[in-house]
Order: C-alpha cells, then structure tokens, then sequence
DNA sequence: GCCAACGTTGGC
DNA sequence: GCCAACGTTGGC
C-alpha cells in the first residue's frame, strides 16, 4: 500500500490507538476492487512511501478489518466526498490496517532493481500509479528476507 | 520543476 | 463508443 508520508507515513500508523488506522480516500475503482475483494484480515502489507526525496517500502503492517464502506466518501466536507456513493450502496470502500513494524532500513526502488525477484515488483512498473497492489508471496518473502526478518507473524499465508 | 503515464470527463 | 482535453500521480 503506498502513501505520500507528507500525508501519511509509517510513523502516523504507528502512534495510532492500538497502531491502527483506516486506509481511507482511495477513489480508483482496481484499487477499490482490491480493498472490498481481496484484503482479508491476516493479510500482510507492504507499506511503501512515494512522491517523497526517497521513495521506499519502509514498513510492514497487517489488515485487520476486511473491505467496508468508506465513510468519507459521504461527507460533503471530506476532500474525497463523491455525491454518487450511498450509504445502502457504497461506491468507495477501506480496511483497516495495524502497524507492526518498521523495516531496519527502507528498501528502496534502487534495492528493488537490484534484486531478481522484488524487480518485478509493481512499484517499479513505469506509469503504475494503483495505490493498492497485489505483491507475490515470492516479492513478500524477498522483502522480509533481504530485511532480515522472519514472518512470525505468519502473513504470508 | 519537468515530464511521462494514466484515469476521467464530456462533446459528438 | 470514440477521442481529445484535462487533471493527477510520482519518479527524477
């Protein structure tokens, strides 16, 4: 999951209640396909920061509650207010996230690139810009490997 | 600040 | 349904 750390960062999560925050504010319809469909509690994020002086995945974090209605979507005084989404038939969906930890070193998109498995990864894609994105099991256990961490966490299942 | 790459909008 | 115009994203 990617956010602009001017907006939201990895620190902002963790020093949440409880580390955990709703990934509000989306409005592409992939990524509102990904948030309603396929973020199931349990799932492991990766949590990326972009358009910032080093753009880099600087943290992991897990889901823990699964695709609901996005609430700003409603509210008029909400940057991402949308008119069309209804209360009995939202438009917009989120999840919450809970923090777990921050990596012992961003990795960062020349990291990335330097490695066979996570230089695939849909971050690096040119143009990409879905701020919700599917990551491999393979591109999750490169990260936590090259990191230095073991998933005693078990997300990768 | 530049620019490429998208997504969205709206006229037709 | 097409497509040009426009706005946004995001690396560099």
């Amino acid at each position: 999951m990617k956010s602009e750390p001017s907006c939201f960062s990895i620190d902002d999560l963790q020093t949440r209640p409880d580390g955990t925050e709703h990934w509000d504010g989306v409005r592409n319809y992939q990524a509102r396909n990904l948030l309603r469909d396929r973020l199931k509690p349990g799932d492991g994020v990766l949590f990326y920061h972009s358009n910032c002086p080093q753009p880099a995945i600087v943290g992991v974090a897990r889901v823990v509650r699964g695709g609901y209605a996005d609430h700003t979507a409603f509210d008029p005084r909400e940057k991402h207010f949308d008119p069309k989404s209804r209360h009995d038939h939202p438009t917009w969906f989120m999840v919450d996230v809970q923090y777990i930890c921050h990596l012992p070193s961003p990795l960062t998109r020349d990291d990335l690139r330097q490695h066979p498995v996570l230089s695939g990864m849909g971050v690096l894609r040119k143009g990409n810009r879905l701020s919700v994105q599917p990551v491999t099991e393979a591109q999750w256990c490169a990260v936590l490997e090259v990191c230095g961490l073991d998933d005693r966490w078990n997300l990768s299942e």
